[in-house]
DNA sequence: GTGAAAGCGCTAACAG
DNA sequence: CTGTTAGCGCTTTCAC
């Protein structure tokens, strides 16, 4: 249980010095194919282990790098961090995590952690602007997510909400629903923006007056989404509505509350969720939702860093297109044949 | 963009050795304090961050911590790593995550890089014998989750599944339950014995015959669920029948299997799940679970590895207590008959 | 193809 | 209280 072995017990070993010990363990090209076998040898006699903060201080690649979210215990995170784990694995590196719960102090605590840890790269959600200093400090970083926006300067990853609404605006017309009620996020949130502008210009497009649409606010959460479809259900109290929610957690109290007020999904009321959560798939009925691709999101973020770091310059800000999982939740209005309520379907 | 500061630049800039810039920085006792303020000063100025690869190589306290764990999409798994991240963070120290998908390989070399970046401990949920080998280098780690229990000479945190069980019974025989069918997992599994074991004991302290039970083998998956309430539906077609599930991904499943069949819960039927995972809190009808104290396990298994590397040592296996979460899929029968009718079953 | 030596940034003796 | 010195384990010139 002693000292852990060094290269200079691989050298002695093998009977060589240990800058030959290093080069045959490095795969250096200059080194003779036998002595490099003996080296081995010794190395795997010896239990000797590369001892990474060594070759991170002299080489200056400490083989970390760095992942600050909101929250490793949101699954859209937790696929997000997934991906990034994933790709930096590939690339003999390991990542740090950390979650910041949208806290500022949190997050500036954390990304001073990731500089003294000396990461090669790091993957950011910002929360404030605290990532503007980061950047001072010559570490390569992108940043994710939908705050990240607020930093057009800054290579980004981000799902294509324009694309998402338009998906599942295009398929509510399908099903017969030209004009869903909306429920939003907050009024202060960028991504509502985005939503309702691409709302908008969607019903243009299909000469339907926006102003007729009904919207209602809420703050991204369960209990949110359960008061805004109650007060929704007020305001449209007969026939079918169709409702557009901003989130998968919002969709899954709108149902609730709809099922409570008597009326059911998707034979009264159809609900479109925007996530992806995994809930989604075992609420019932099963939540139609367009998903955001988190893992593939945390994987190219990862590539990003891995081709800055390379040299390969990466411009601003790269939208993934999102993808439709049709559940039970929307009635076919369209339809003469009864309704499908399909509880299973999980992506 | 060039060299990030050392403490030699601090130093300078202070006006005094590297040592003392170094003692003050490090909150050293043996330092003036004008001259600490100073050094700060000038640290400040300089923009000096201290090399943590440095003060690993020197002091051999990397302030890496590894956490090993099946998969952090996982919502249980996602918890645990919470809990570790929050104590490791608290100790001024970072963490880095892997998953291993339960694939002895990638558990291998997810082991090899922790103890390539030197981490001081780690934290892990072994697939394999691998933790055997990595206990011979000398890294302090303890085990977290049931499949540690194959390890009993090493410090290890769980939950305590025969008290959880044991909750839920009394809570289902409260209800009027008193002879709950069972959905469990695979055959192979150390846990389904444990759970059976205890099932059966908590019968026979109430004077009925474990035999009477329905048990039905699933797989943990939500598919497997709706299949094994399937069966269970068919060996029972008429009246009220209990369910404990061995999670709550079968219990979801068992739901559903049971809507299908025309059977509502919690009128016809009552489920109760184990785990405690998020979409159980957003099903129809919200799923009563007992739930795992993820994230406080997570939290001990990383001051369990504080404790240990401060040489305080550990025990060996550590139960953490479950919580019974009441939410709407169990019926009270006790509305209707008398309660506590022990020895009575339905046959 | 191999060895000797320097040094990455820091802390811990050891002197003063 | 403060400065000097010696490495921690590794890679990388620079010689040979």
């Amino acid at each position: 249980m002693g000292r852990r072995p060094t290269i200079i017990d691989v050298a002695r070993l093998a009977g060589v010095s240990k800058s030959t010990a290093a080069r045959a363990l490095t795969d250096s090209p200059d080194v003779n194919e036998a002595t490099r076998e003996k080296v081995r040898k010794a190395a795997h006699t010896a239990g000797y282990e590369r001892n990474h903060l060594a070759v991170g201080m002299r080489s200056g690649r400490s083989g970390l790098f760095g992942l600050v979210i909101p929250d490793i215990t949101n699954p859209f995170w937790a696929e997000v961090a997934r991906g990034a784990q994933d790709i930096v694995g590939e690339n003999g590196a390991s990542l740090l995590v950390f979650s910041s719960d949208w806290d500022h102090d949190r997050e500036a605590a954390h990304l001073r952690a990731l500089r003294q840890a000396r990461v090669e790269g790091a993957i950011i959600n910002p929360v404030s602007d605290n990532v503007d200093d980061f950047g001072r400090f010559g570490v390569p970083f992108v940043l994710i997510g939908s705050s990240a926006e607020r930093f057009p300067d800054t290579p980004s990853i981000g799902s294509d909400i324009a694309q998402a609404v338009r998906l599942g605006l295009d398929h509510l017309v399908l099903l017969g629903h030209p004009t869903p009620a909306l429920i939003l996020g907050p009024k202060s949130r960028l991504a509502r923006a985005r939503f309702l502008r691409t709302v908008h210009e969607h019903c243009l497009e299909r000469d339907v007056d926006p102003g007729a649409l009904l919207v209602e606010d809420s703050d991204y959460t369960f209990e949110g989404g359960y008061a805004a479809m109650q007060r929704l259900l007020a305001r449209r109290p007969i026939g079918h509505i169709a409702v557009f929610c901003a989130n998968d957690l919002i969709a899954l109290g709108a149902m609730l509350a709809a099922r409570e007020a008597g009326r059911e999904c998707p034979r009264d009321v159809s609900i479109l969720g925007f996530d992806g959560v995994p809930a989604g798939a075992f609420s019932w009925p099963g939540l139609t939702t367009i998903e955001k691709p988190a893992r593939e999101m945390g994987r190219r973020a990862a590539m990003a860093l891995f081709d800055e770091i390379a040299g390969r310059p990466q411009d601003g800000r790269i939208y993934l297109p999102c993808r439709l999982v049709e559940r039970g939740s929307l009635a076919d209005l369209g339809a003469q044949t009864p309704l499908r309520v399909a509880g299973v379907g999980r992506s």
